[in-house]
DNA sequence: TAATTTAATGTGACATCATCACATACAAAT
DNA sequence: ATTTGTATGTGATGATGTCACATTAAATTA
């Protein structure tokens, strides 16, 4: 099918009888906003390509600090979420719809079962799977590295790009969950990034100025 | 080769011209402690098996900070010495060897040649990239949540699991630097640790008790 | 519309850890 | 014994997280 070979980009390397077979095993599920997809633990559904709406990818200390890793967009697939098909993942993350959103689900058992007879799909996942952990380490050292108003600063500007507007709306407690602080440290950082004349604060809304 | 057999498992896969030629290709190299064998944005060298020694892969912020992120021991292989296979990956580390240390090492031209004829090759590097960032990202799960001294509580058993002794030969600056924090915090809360009798205290030493 | 409820924001006191600036102490080399 | 370098000790300060609330804006209900 056409949305397949577009998402996946193994596709093309199946055998026809390969590619009906997840052909015939793929479905697409809708998920609420906010609904989770994936926790910690938990079981793995498979491959997920985002149709519409978008994934936020995330980890969570045991007080329930967040900490944002990467969002998966439209058009873009979810590795992690097929996290079971690859041993060695000591690593748990939780996966949440941020909108409604649809996905196109390849699921783990039939992929498990191609995986065994085509070792590119096991390098699909793989590639995917280091490529995402590369950025996500990207991510971190900012964290670890950076003071908090420039991360905020550099925050503000990459969700501006996203929604494509200068006036975002957005609370402080999911500023403080993307960037890895908590609410109250992103509300003075906020005031005081406003006295400068960066931003310009409204409840629920920040506006980008400069 | 009886050796590359056994460290690259990929070996077995490789027809006998591709294991030929990487046979040829294979070098011997030895690192006086402390060498910076792979540096940020430098160039790679290849994948490497620690023969005897060992390395430490690290990141380091613009002011100097580290964070160790895994060490490779002995009989294991370090395969982020050889990114440059990878594409896109956008995240550089440190290499260094820790005691005097060899490496028996496939330089990048060579893998890259027999990586485009076999994608088992490619598997084996990204599948051992996944399990190493997905390691480093629980280490620094760790690093994010918990408190210092239960992480350095945590470091000085982990380390004298390692030397397989419970008088570590160890300076706080090097503790400072696996566990990404700073030496007069060290210094600091292994005094009170020392205070709670858990620890006892020399210059360049370490007794964990109890 | 007025009252109520909920979510978002504001703020001060305190704890933890990093940074800076030194002082001191130990150990090896001369 | 003296010197020198490395390791350790420590106080002051700054940045950020934690806790405990107060306040306010929006949404809901009466």
């Amino acid at each position: 099918m056409e949305e397949k070979q577009a998402f996946y980009s193994f596709w093309k390397d199946l055998t026809p009888s390969q590619a009906a077979f997840l052909e015939k095993s793929a479905r697409k599920e809708t998920f609420p906003p906010g609904t989770l997809i994936h926790r910690a633990d938990g079981e793995c559904r498979g491959l997920m390509a985002v149709l519409s709406g978008s994934l936020r990818v995330y980890c969570l200390s045991e007080e329930g600090r967040e900490v944002t890793l990467y969002r998966v967009e439209k058009r873009e697939v979810c590795v992690l979420s097929a996290s079971c098909l690859m041993d060695s993942l000591v690593f748990d993350v939780v996966i949440e719809s941020l909108g409604q959103t649809k996905v196109c689900l390849l699921p783990s058992p039939a992929l498990h079962k191609i995986e065994e007879e085509n070792p590119l799909v096991s390098l699909y996942i793989y590639k995917n799977a280091t490529e995402k952990f590369s950025e996500v380490l990207w991510t971190i050292q900012q964290l670890l590295f950076m003071k908090i108003d420039q991360r905020i600063a550099n925050f503000l500007h990459d969700e501006s790009l996203r929604q494509k507007s200068r006036l975002l709306s957005i609370t402080h407690e999911e500023i403080a969950k993307e960037i890895g602080s908590v609410r109250e440290v992103v509300t003075k950082t906020l005031k005081y990034l406003a006295e400068e004349g960066k931003v310009s604060l409204g409840r629920g809304k920040i506006e980008i100025l400069g």
